[in-house]
DNA sequence: AATGTAATGTTATAATATAACATTTATGGA
DNA sequence: TCCATAAATGTTATATTATAACATTACATT
């Protein structure tokens, strides 16, 4: 059996983003409940605007939205929800672009490979053990123990070089 | 043959940090005069910073210790420099830190993989050809062109985790 | 209701990085 | 040598990303 993850593949042009939205969400909501956490409005809303889209998002844009909405939001307000959810594994960053993407695999916490289209900004993301693994063992050599890792590959996915010039 | 290539492994506490730190400015010299390219005072002082020592450099610590010297620096004297030294591969940003460490291998451009540690702050860096393949095959899978890779772990390097409590 | 804790509001500021334009310095050709 | 050009640096301002600190409100339990 193949442990390795796809936990989110670059999605065709169009594929039914309002589902795809509802099933994270609801994946969230269920994760807050099991664990006994409050998916608070402000949490389930920046979680929302974090999946407008499987691209990153940046935080300054989220709060422009959530200023649309509701008067009094200021950068805390924004970053404090981040913090909540990348805890909770329902958001990662992805530091090479100081933005932020959904999750819908939060049971477990991992370690992810993303992959960033530079072209259209769309991000896969793995959960790969042959990658962890091999990490792993050019580690150990020089007695190096892992906490945490960080693989983001950037260049261009099959849609945009497909139909590139 | 093994064409892996440990960059810059952890230093022991104490080594010759005067050669390490002359050997890096030569070898900086010597490439940008191969290649036609002018290694200035300024963009040479600010590789000597990032070479403090074997830790990540922010670029406002650089800009202080510029300052110190000379008294016209500002931010751009510091970016300028920084953007260089990272496009003749003397200089890597690590992302995640938002901070800089030297490279003393620039002759080619090249991937890199960073081990940091969150204890002393020391960084090792290799260029590992059974990661690259690996994430290339991986990325081959689903039609990813990769241009860019950027792998950063975070940990215990040896002597922190032999030494601690 | 009283209490303690978690979450949010609010203001200010820190930390990181770039834009835009002026000036100076190097370089190669007339 | 001198000029024209490009490269590098100086300078001021500002954009972007993120956190500190403290006040207030909401929630959960007794």
């Amino acid at each position: 059996m193949n442990k390795n993850k796809v936990i989110s593949p670059f999605k065709p042009a169009s594929h039914q983003h309002q589902k795809c939205l509802k099933s994270a969400i609801d994946a969230a909501k269920k994760h807050c409940e099991l664990s006994g956490l409050r998916l608070t409005p402000i949490r389930q809303r920046v979680l929302e605007l974090v999946w407008q889209n499987h691209e990153p998002v940046k935080a300054y844009d989220i709060l422009d939205n959530l200023k649309k909405g509701k008067s009094s939001s200021a950068p805390p307000t924004v970053y404090r929800a981040l913090d909540f959810l990348q805890d909770e594994g329902l958001v990662h960053k992805i530091e090479s672009l100081n933005a932020y993407v959904g999750c819908n695999n939060p049971k477990e916490l991992h370690n992810s490979q993303f992959f960033i289209c530079d072209d259209c900004g769309a991000v896969a993301e793995l959960d790969d053990v042959d990658i962890r693994e091999l990490l792993q063992k050019k580690a150990h050599r020089f007695g190096f123990r892992i906490a945490d890792e960080m693989v983001e590959i950037k260049g261009q996915c099959k849609e945009c070089h497909e139909s590139g010039v």
